[in-house]
DNA sequence: CTATGCTCGGAAAGCGCTTTCCGAACGAGG
DNA sequence: CCTCGTTCGGAAAGCGCTTTCCGAGCATAG
């Protein structure tokens, strides 16, 4: 099909074929306000389609300024927490014809920083910062100084979880949501609680840890990583120091679940001798057996809206409350 | 910080501010193979810093001809399957510095065209395809068109899943791994089999089911989409047809467990009444309970292969299989 | 001390597009 | 029949970079 010079074909043979000129090309290929004649548009059209023309978005965001890609990171995209976020953004994104550009930091705050300025490198219309939020001065400062650059560049950028970056800000009510969990246990019968904490540096733990102590009293802590197998390892840790426990609060799903696969190893039958709850009701938790009780987050919603907030520009930084709701399932049956 | 004019930064600035001349700037920024003197290495770097800047990748690649980013196309981002693939795509672009741009086609070909058009765009170094493919002549054909162009125009393009493509491809031993996967169920003892087919037009799912029927005698089948409630839905109308069942076979992962979950609604015990098995072993397979009998495939390895395929041209495209290994978990005990 | 060969900054061309500006062509109004 | 106002195609400038090419400055060899 593709004679002579190689590469991509360019606008130019495409105006060439079609025996027009570059202007023309253009206003027909990307739709402007002046539409050319009739026979152009025909002729024009024709000849991309014979040349296999696709225009080039570098040239164009040059050129036009803007881009059409949105910029997305996330700690870990096989995690279903950030996979179900990401799709909530990706979803919205193509509602608004953008394409979203992914980097998964693996939970290292240092990489965070790095991603968010190779991000920034693509002049993207926005960025979505959907990684878990450390206590870690150093990289956050860095990232702020990063943000501030961004947003001085004309970016718009947002935040989804905790609060804090001084930029647009999706927050799930941590404290409020783990709160109510702790009540509603406690209205089940459960006395001797256990928390799986989360790392001491991630403020989403700290936070529902906190919120589920102002209402339920905890016989014990377990800190662990913020994963399946960090779920395992503390349970076990903690059931092997309190076997009296009745009920066990992992302070995400797939903690909670780790921490059944750690229960059930140790003999514990669920929920008979031992409840358990997570966090976030990511799609699996449903499908858990028994079924995880939970605090339902709308993940995908967390996403939708954070791309909502970041594409309609306002002068000061909004924070939105996202409110889990309590999901009672078989895992707390009594 | 900045003064003056609006939108970000441009190396022009940095020129200026340093008091050096564009090319200069250039090549200190870009660690081109000229390193000019010391001096004004330094004082550059501190002008860029002074001042924010970041390099607008556009225009580098615009400069270049080449840009550092792959264009990934899935299925549904928030399905296991796809994400662990993603997060093994995005693992071998970061070892590359790549930065990856994510399209969810939520399973319609149409779309997969779309995307496809709309990430040529991009003019990226490759373009992993992890959708699922299906037959559908018309969609197929547009993919190739568009596919060939992107080729001729210097692209690389890489599927995973199915060969057929004329493209690097790394595919799945579908039919094998059912094949292992019946065997080792009948040697289990199970004899009445049912089976939980994909949609009729998916290669992937017809291809287990046959892989399967050569090596166990089925009972019967139940057409479902390719999700936890399509599995949900098929299993409960299969079990309510033939409640005599000793095993059902699902295609996939997730069709199982909603075939878990319908199986228990109409409340057979698993396994002693009726024994569950899938394939693809995604990573909450291992976490269902009772654990999940399946073909363990590496989705990860998947994503990393077809990735380092892409990145490694070749005259003609290759296939590598990829086969996977029956894992027998409880879900299947006897 | 001159000829030769470097090294190193900077001017400028060029990458593929968009958009402004200009001038030609044409229709309508007087 | 002339003028004015439109419409429309094309030339060219410009977007932010990279890179080639040139010329100045310097060290070394003869």
């Amino acid at each position: 099909m593709r004679t002579g010079k190689s590469g991509p074909v360019t606008l130019a043979d495409v105006a060439r074929e079609a025996g027009v000129s570059l202007a023309t090309a253009s206003r027909v290929i990307n739709g402007s306000e002046r539409r050319p004649a009739p026979e152009l548009v025909e002729r024009v059209t024709r000849a991309a389609e014979r040349l296999g023309y696709s225009v080039n978005a570098a040239a164009q965001a040059i050129a036009r300024g803007v881009t059409s890609v949105v910029g997305l990171i996330v700690s870990d995209i096989a995690d279903p927490y950030f996979s179900s976020i990401a799709a909530g953004v990706t979803e919205e994104a193509e509602r608004h014809g953008l394409l979203v550009t992914l980097a998964s930091t693996k939970g290292r705050p240092e990489r965070e920083v790095d991603y968010l300025s190779a991000l920034r490198r693509q002049r993207p219309l926005a960025i979505v910062l959907a990684g878990s939020r450390r206590d870690h001065p150093a990289a956050e400062r860095r990232l702020a100084t990063e943000l501030r650059s961004f947003r001085d560049g004309g970016g718009r950028a947002a935040a989804i979880s905790q609060p804090g970056l001084d930029i647009d800000t999706v927050a799930v009510r941590n404290a409020e949501g783990a709160a109510e969990l702790g009540q509603a246990l406690v209205n089940l019968g459960y006395r001797r609680f256990g928390v799986l904490t989360g790392p001491p540096d991630l403020r989403t733990a700290v936070d529902r840890t906190a919120g589920f102590a102002g209402c339920a009293a905890i016989a014990d802590f377990q800190r662990g990583a913020f994963t399946r197998d960090g779920g395992r390892q503390a349970a076990r840790q903690l059931l092997r120091r309190k076997p009296d426990l009745d009920c066990l609060f992992a302070v995400n799903d797939v903690m909670a679940i780790g921490a059944m696969v750690a229960a059930r190893e140790l003999g514990y039958r669920i929920p008979e001798d031992l409840a358990i709850a997570g966090f976030d009701d990511i799609p699996s938790a449903g499908d858990a057996f028994p079924a995880l009780t939970t605090v339902r987050i709308d993940l995908e919603a967390l996403g939708r809206e954070a791309m909502r907030l970041v594409l309609t520009p306002a002068a000061e930084p909004r924070v939105e409350y996202a409110t889990g709701t309590v999901v009672l399932r078989a895992s707390t049956k009594r």
